[in-house]
DNA sequence: GTTTGCAGGTAAAGCGATTTACTAAAGCGT
DNA sequence: ACGCTTTAGTAAATCGCTTTACCTGCAAAC
């Protein structure tokens, strides 16, 4: 059990100076005041040795770690549901690496767990801290407000309550216009949704978008056409058998997003119809797969990596003490057409 | 910028006693020797002042800091693609929060960054990793190797070389066994394969079991039924399409994974024929939308949060001093049936 | 009445870097 | 030869906690 443990006054020692000039040639700090002869001294000292400077007790006396934060938070069962993690990770993580610093992830279960977010502020263990979803929730609101006005670095991602935290977000409100546009212009009118309870992703203020679309076109507001799922398919299976029921039989299906659409999907291929020529389906997210549906998903875009990428620029300016550009960044979804909902005219429906 | 920095000397003034015995109280230790008032005190100033122990401080005296470190390697754009991590995650937060661990990612894209487990080990950042693919690969291999030989708590997951590292592994070729056995069972002779280039969750082996166990079902091989894609479905569009210009052409494909497995399926579609009718599909890994394909896919089920889970289990034996019960640990996948090998009778095939 | 024991603490020495303030020696102009 | 600057470093303080070894005062024991 070695586990060696090499310090810089051994380094020094090796290279015959003092553990100063060790911290300054490998800190590349005062480099005009080492000569070049010590400088590599220096360097081979430590490569032969294989020194690597305790992060602890650099953080410690610098009085900043060099990591950052994620906290996911939501209910247990979403992480395995949820697609999206992996995007916003390589997101952050492609910024952290030009910082170098390291992402440290918790995953947040339930509101009481919220104090890990705390925690790992005060306790220095990060710098600063990206939190995805659960910003809707007053005990955590309340926590990241405190932790913000404290002057801990923070950004939300995904919040619904933007205005009074440093964010980024997706602006799913007009992605999911857009769909709904397309939707009506292919002549669809009697338009079910597929939304969820929770309020995450902003579904709440989604929903009143896709109300006043319709209404924008003039179709009278059918609540009846509403169900209720979750990120799990399966909820929009029982949704979409539900809304199958209702007299007229919608035409056209919004699921607010992929997973919820292609449970959709299989409801209606179980129940002998045809997709898009009875009922058209859109998505929203465009997960990997949706491309590789049957047929293939029409769906909106939400650049999660991009996401990522921008919470992390957002809280770099944050944790170097700089001023965001803006205290709330707005992401645009895009609009990609497939054939679930018939507009690439080849295309004639899918029999189960 | 506030930022308060609330010290143990702060509380223990507050509560007037000496910072000794604030660390004493807060860590629970020598509590016979404290006074229950004095307790109270030292706890009731504690979370009055909102004290934190600073992390760094505390990882410099102990020797040791209280995270785990998980590295995902593999090629760039994998990260984007791969259903898994987050399974994996899930896994290994849930016992890291047991023993009340952190958990720190690094997404390596090139062998060079491989250094970063090198750092992260030696710089005492972590306590122990966790590392996901890419142990195939000689240079990280031997920088494993050397980690493990100074004694610094590593696990490998899926890696190939397993008997050199402490590992813990799916058995993928019990699992290709059982779903080529079930295909063969169905009185499909024409088999392809759909497998990997890279050597990853060991699709070598594998491609060798697929083999065997023909052979051992006496069909004769057929090296031209074999095509290779990635984690991209559309990798597997085109190789499916390929595949089709075979003669005989095949009655069934196996595909290594879910992702290939929905591209032969849209590839298998767009060739106007019918799955399971005119060809079987199989998949294995039993992503989260596999029951929804169109139609439901047989694939097998790989544990991945319980991969996360005994590898960080087993990651702790190491950090505590303790002997794993053994050196490598294999689980194991499950064949789920559904319909895409038409296994289910009553389904028919699906038309594009 | 001294000793012993114990309850209930505290002082001080680290952990291993960074960083500020200082210095020894060499160079240089006059 | 003297002072001044520059070069090339170093000593020591510090970050905030943990932990070992020690201390003090009081009660019980002999």
């Amino acid at each position: 059990m070695k586990r060696s443990k090499v310090t810089a006054r051994q380094v020094a020692r090796r290279a015959g100076v003092s553990p100063t000039t060790v911290s300054f040639v490998l800190n590349n700090i005062r480099r005009d005041q080492i000569s070049p002869a010590t400088r590599q001294r220096v360097r081979t000292a430590a490569s032969d040795l294989g020194y690597v400077p305790r992060a602890a007790a650099r953080s410690l006396v610098r009085g900043r770690s060099d990591t950052l934060g994620l906290a996911l938070v939501y209910p247990h069962e979403y992480i395995f549901i949820d697609p999206y993690a992996p995007n916003l990770l390589t997101g952050i993580s492609e910024v952290a690496r030009l910082h170098n610093f390291r992402i440290m992830v918790e995953i947040i279960h339930e509101p009481a767990e919220i104090d890990l977010i705390n925690t790992m502020l005060r306790s220095g263990e990060v710098a600063g801290m990206l939190q995805y979803h659960g910003a809707g929730d007053d005990e955590i609101h309340a926590c990241l407000m405190e932790l913000t006005g404290d002057g801990f670095p923070l950004v939300s991602l995904e919040t619904t309550r933007s205005n009074e935290l440093y964010s980024v977000s997706i602006d799913h409100m007009a992605g999911t216009r857009s769909v709904i546009e397309h939707l009506i212009k292919l002549g669809h009118r009697d338009i079910a949704c597929i939304t969820y309870d929770a309020d995450e992703r902003h579904v709440h203020k989604r929903l009143a978008v896709f109300h006043e679309t319709l209404q924008a076109a003039g179709i009278p507001r059918r609540e009846n056409l509403v169900r209720y799922g979750y990120f799990e398919p399966a909820t929009a299976v029982t949704a979409m058998h539900s809304l199958l029921q209702e007299q007229p039989r919608p035409s056209a299906v919004y699921c607010m997003n992929d997973m919820m659409a292609i449970g959709a999907m299989t409801a209606i291929r179980e129940a002998g119809l045809r997709i898009p020529g009875d009922i058209a389906v859109a998505g929203y997210d465009d997960v990997r797969f949706a491309r590789f549906t049957s047929p293939p998903l029409t769906t909106a875009r939400a650049p999660e990596v991009e996401l990522g990428r921008r919470g992390a620029e957002m809280l770099f300016d944050l944790i170097n003490d700089r001023t965001p550009p803006e205290m709330q960044r707005t992401l645009h979804s895009e609009l990609i057409v497939r054939d679930s909902c018939g507009a690439r005219g080849g295309f004639n429906g899918s029999r189960p």
